[in-house]
DNA sequence: GTCTATAATAGGATAGAC
DNA sequence: GTCTATCCTATTATAGAC
């Protein structure tokens, strides 16, 4: 049971790669059956709705992987300062110092985006909320503090595209580094 | 002469939606062709190349198109403020309110990428040199006016990605307000 | 569970009529 | 210039052997 649930999970960390370097249009099912190291029918097996399916899943494993990556941390006892830094870093990780594009960008894209519209939509609301969390701790108003954690995820956002549009992934690691002198401001 | 280059540059604006709605990948030359309101065939007269000529010449026209609408308002005479808040209102209208994405997102992922990267790395650059100079004007410093156009442009596009993934085109309005007044901090 | 084989369809591209 | 018809390949999906 428990190492099934690990394989799969696997099989969806792997799926997710290809989801998020080419889409969802652009990921064939040879593309992620080769990825996996299976045959396509194999993964049918695994995922009898197809492709839809596996994009589905794969957006519940990254929320569950970005839940306890990088939101997780920011959580834990110790200084707002710390955690915060420590949230960025974390970041920097899930996204592979900006050479992975996230999946809210590559997922909503074209015909997947009707398909995944709420998932999206609940990722980028629990992000903000972990973040308006954050900035109220450090003395943020509730308003500045829904702002800033909005201005946060666009940055971020942003950053990862003109990261890939430019093959420059020192954008995101700029644009970053800008974010951790602004908990202050 | 002129009406046969007017009428190309209807087709691209035309194709041009497709691939800002259905990213490289996800445009097909049905919906291309549909698009322009022509068969297959006739796309394949004017473009030999297909999609990936489509792309390139997608690319350029729209290139075109935002330096008319967007960048050549800003270097009209006047104060720099009301030039600032025109290039806003022109960003806006560019991206239909948030409801169209942007070629730097949409044609960079996946395959299309090393396609386009060249093009995608030069229309960022042209970009981001007009706001250096608006900024410049407005009194920043060389390094102030370059962190700003960088954190401008990232902020336009991760707002799109937002906006589309969460298919709530208010983020990027509220987005484009509050750069509205970050001119002057 | 995974594979080979194979359908069935969609997508990219071309030929040739009009 | 545009269309119908067609080709070829890739893609999605399934059947059935092992």
């Amino acid at each position: 049971m428990r190492s099934s649930r690990t394989s799969r999970q696997e099989i969806l960390q792997k799926l997710s790669r290809v989801f998020r370097r080419d889409g969802y249009a652009g990921a064939s099912l040879a593309d992620l059956a080769g990825a996996v190291g299976l045959g396509k029918a194999s993964l049918y097996q695994k995922f009898p709705d197809g492709k839809v399916q596996m994009g589905a899943e794969v957006l519940a494993e990254i929320g569950r992987a970005f839940e306890t990556e990088v939101l997780a941390p920011v959580r834990e006892p110790g200084p707002v300062d710390a955690r915060f830094a420590n949230m960025l870093a974390c970041v920097r990780r899930f996204y592979e110092d900006g050479k992975l594009s996230c999946v809210l960008d590559t997922l909503s894209v074209g015909e997947a985006g009707p398909l995944y519209r709420d998932a999206l939509s609940q990722a980028i609301k629990h992000w903000q909320q972990a973040l308006i969390n954050l900035g109220r701790e450090a003395g943020f108003s509730p308003s500045k503090a829904a702002v800033w954690a909005e201005e946060f995820v666009i940055t971020i956002e942003g950053a990862l595209v003109l990261a890939r549009a430019a093959n420059d992934p020192e954008i995101f690691r700029r644009a970053l580094k800008r974010l951790g002198k602004a908990l202050g401001a």
